[in-house]
DNA sequence: CCTAAAACTGAAGTGATTACAACTTTAAAC
DNA sequence: GTTTAAAGTTGTAATCACTTCAGTTTTAGG
């Protein structure tokens, strides 16, 4: 069913152990930015080992205080499917509501963001992780406007669209920004006045 | 005036090293791949130690089959200054004519176009340069339209142009897909029919 | 209890990139 | 043309992310 399942000791320990170099992690960055903690520290403070932790995190030592991006793309998905708006208009929504970019968020969650917008490495892979959601995008829209996925128009909206969450995230008015840069995806430029 | 002046034996060989590392490189990825390849032999093969090569390309392993980005820039600042249509116009226009990944190029210039794009890395590096015309795009686009170059309509125009050479370099009709993006950002989605 | 799969480990290696201190070349002034 | 200081080059050693591997432990499940 899922990708994991949830059951036993052994699954439980691995998301434990997951969550505990997550955990450590973001700690150590806030105290020593990212490029003052080595994995091997974070290793040693987690209590694993190197060889270890790489298992957990494949994707390396940026990966580390991200999720799989298994949310976003659900999410994105969900989003587009079973609505009765435009398919920009449910994306819009979407940011909106859940970018981890975008508008109002916990207090307790504004120093990670604000590591991660000033961490280029960090900033980097969190777009990547958005791109990652692209050819479920493409074939949402492709679905959406009857156009074949590989239609160049098609594969630039996906594009443009994930881009939008590493635009606006450093915006100072987030959700105007999110308007705006909707507003010109759906109109075009120039802008009308 | 410009970057580095070209007086001099110094500034000569400079240049000349600097090209010959890239021939070097060059030719070594296309031989045995971008991972087959190590830049200590690239060193070797150049006859520089390889501090010597970091002096040079301080960018790293990515950057040795590419310039520095300058001739990029100039032209778009060039394509977008004195001209008698709207700003996108000039901008296709200027990627059709010379976006290294787009329409029609020498065929000695087709195996390094291939190596970059199905090499991830270089791939991303190429992506790098592109976009980092975005200050300079952006303010173009502001002067364009009188908009202030924080305008996250601004902003996102200038990022999502920057994508398009990665986006149509692989497309099966680069000129066509070219067209279909522009379409899309001067009349916005969905597509007109 | 038994066994095979999965997880964990330390140690050693690879490869990019940097730091550094010594040595050489060059530009340019005197 | 000698001097001088800046710029370029080099070998060596280090750092760091990441991988490999062979051996050990843990766990699931019969």
């Amino acid at each position: 069913m899922g990708v994991v399942v949830n059951t036993g000791r052994r699954e439980r320990r691995k998301l434990e152990t997951r969550r505990r170099l997550d955990e450590v992690a973001l700690r150590l960055f806030l105290a020593h930015g990212y490029d003052g903690v080595t994995v091997a520290q974070i290793a040693e403070e987690a209590d694993i080992s190197v060889a270890t932790l790489f298992a957990h995190v494949p994707d390396g030592k940026d990966a580390l205080i991200f999720d799989d991006g298994s949310e976003r793309r659900a999410g994105i998905v969900a989003a587009v499917r079973d609505r009765d708006e435009p398919i920009l208009a449910a994306l819009h929504r979407f940011f909106a509501a859940r970018g981890p970019y975008s508008t109002d968020i916990p207090p307790e969650h504004a120093p990670k963001r604000d590591l991660i917008v000033q961490t280029p490495a960090l900033r980097e892979y969190a777009r990547k992780l958005w791109h990652s959601c692209e050819p479920d995008l493409t074939a949402a829209l492709a679905d959406d406007s009857g156009l074949p996925p590989d239609d160049p128009a098609v594969r630039a909206l996906a594009r443009f669209v994930l881009e939008i969450p590493d635009l606006t995230g450093t915006a100072p008015d987030p959700a105007a920004a999110l308007a705006s840069v909707f507003a010109l995806l759906e109109s075009g430029w120039p802008p009308r006045t």
